[in-house]
DNA sequence: TCAATAGTGTCTCTAAGACAGTATGTG
DNA sequence: CACATACTGTCTTAGAGACACTATTGA
């Protein structure tokens, strides 16, 4: 590949910006291409989920990856990109869409995260209801939501964190190219991103009791949360939720009152915010 | 997945895999070019400083930009395309780089956000101490670290945040291409990274005062803290800052007991944090 | 009837912010 | 001296968490 950009310096000077535009010939760099990557998670069951996707076609052949591909050069943005990628993945349509948060993640662009060329990804992260199963796309061999808690987020020699690292093969129960980094990473976001802003309510229905929430919470941070004080705290927070003035129909499956319903109220960032319980190791 | 790229699906099933790879034409897809942009921000005489760099080519021939340039195919990660663009723009060697942060931003890929072909851009945040003047690049007529107050952030039409929006030509005193855009979201993202890591110690030198600490939040907020409550907190947060058990030679310019003086400590994170005050217009 | 759950009350402790006060410098 | 500044003390209040308690439902 070649080691330098063009550099049109040398003659700068005596071309206008219009010669220079028609002068231009992008073929002359060396080639990169472009990908979006979504990391879809939902919760099944009161279970964290990813969408996955089962590669027909090498490099990775037959291995689990994220959802996405090459963003359509000219024809789109990136947001855009990660819409239609998520789209084409799960056979949603685009009023389902609306329901999903989705959000940038980061970029990974280390030389050797893909055998085939030097691809830069951009990773794209999604928060969404509970979705119908998906449908595989086009080189897709299969697509399921798949149990976080079943895969190995080990990333070995890719340490974690945008900017790309050594390629390494992949192992049983891995994920395809550096996606359990990525994957690890939009853990991160998401774990660090419902303290702070309303998003737990994105993988919720319309309406949704206090108790629906904080199996959210619990499920994404891992632990258990005091139902009272939890309760409490989110009443507390102007804009979090908003009362329906109904209750669901019946008590839980084993016994209790009928709970209040709520929908997402319209702040957009919590204050005060939900902090996660003691973190001290992580300081660090 | 894509369209537009070549689909080796019709003869997947024949190839294997080394043959699939040494049979891959990368020219084949349509091309995007990614460069890296890096938003370089210090303190100079207590003023918050952006390093800008005049275009010497078109587009944007005469406009200020961000410092960038194209990613070297095959040869770099993103990280490493950032800390080379930064330090072929600023003139600082690599072991003055290791005493700055940088980390990345987002990426910007709207078509429409270059005039000659569809560019996405890799935006990186940098927090430097005060660095010598900058000596322009190769393809750059000037350097220079300019006030961010002196700018027209109004991004008009190019509307904050990663994705990408639609081009719009340059205004006076705006800055190229969308990197007006681009230094809003940073400038967000330093002052929010201000409030939960011990970053704004990246803007100083090795030895600081407290009030040296808080010039620094007061710059990036915007607005003065109180002094003795903000001396007591800083210390009570864990690792933050070290004490070296030496004083500055002097009083201040206009009197007043010689401060002590403090390092960096080794918290990643800061516990509690230190929250800005009054946030209540940003929460809808 | 028992157990589980929804929702509320209360107590303690931490931390933020307002304010005051003392010591130590500069002009 | 006058004044700015470094740093500390104290008071009030908000919020987190532990715990207890009542009411309401299903099995």
């Amino acid at each position: 590949m070649p080691t330098q950009s063009p550099r049109p310096e040398s003659n700068q000077e005596q071309l206008d910006e219009q010669a220079w535009l028609a002068a231009y010939d992008p073929r002359a760099f060396a080639p990169v291409a472009v990908t979006v990557d979504v990391v879809a998670l939902t919760l099944r069951q009161d279970e964290l989920h990813v969408l996955l996707v089962e590669r027909a076609a090498p490099p990775y052949r037959g291995c689990w990856a994220l959802p996405g591909g090459f963003v359509r050069a000219g024809q789109e943005d990136l947001d855009q990109a990660a819409a239609r990628e998520l789209a084409e993945e799960t056979g949603v349509d685009t009023a389902a869409l609306r329901r999903v948060h989705l959000e940038q993640l980061g970029s990974y662009g280390s030389p050797q995260r893909d055998p085939r060329m030097h691809v830069i990804s951009v990773a794209y992260l999604a928060f969404a209801p509970d979705l119908p199963a998906p449908r595989p796309g086009t080189d897709a061999a299969a697509a399921a939501w798949v149990p976080v808690s079943s895969l190995d987020l080990a990333v070995g020699p890719h340490r974690g964190g945008p900017g790309g690292h050594t390629h390494h093969p992949v192992r049983p129960g891995g994920l395809a190219f550096d996606h359990a980094a990525i994957l690890a990473a939009a853990l991160d976001r998401a774990r660090a991103k419902i303290e702070y802003t309303p998003l737990a309510t994105a993988f919720l229905g319309g309406e949704f009791t206090i108790s629906d929430l904080r199996a959210v919470y619990e499920e994404i941070w891992g632990e258990k949360l005091h139902p009272g004080n939890f309760h409490r705290k989110v009443l507390s927070v102007p804009g979090f939720v908003e009362g329906t003035g109904r209750t669901t129909a019946h008590g839980g499956s084993r016994g209790g009152p009928r709970a209040r319903l709520y929908h997402r109220g319209d702040a957009r960032l919590l204050h005060p915010a939900l902090l996660r319980p003691d973190r001290e190791e992580e300081i660090r």
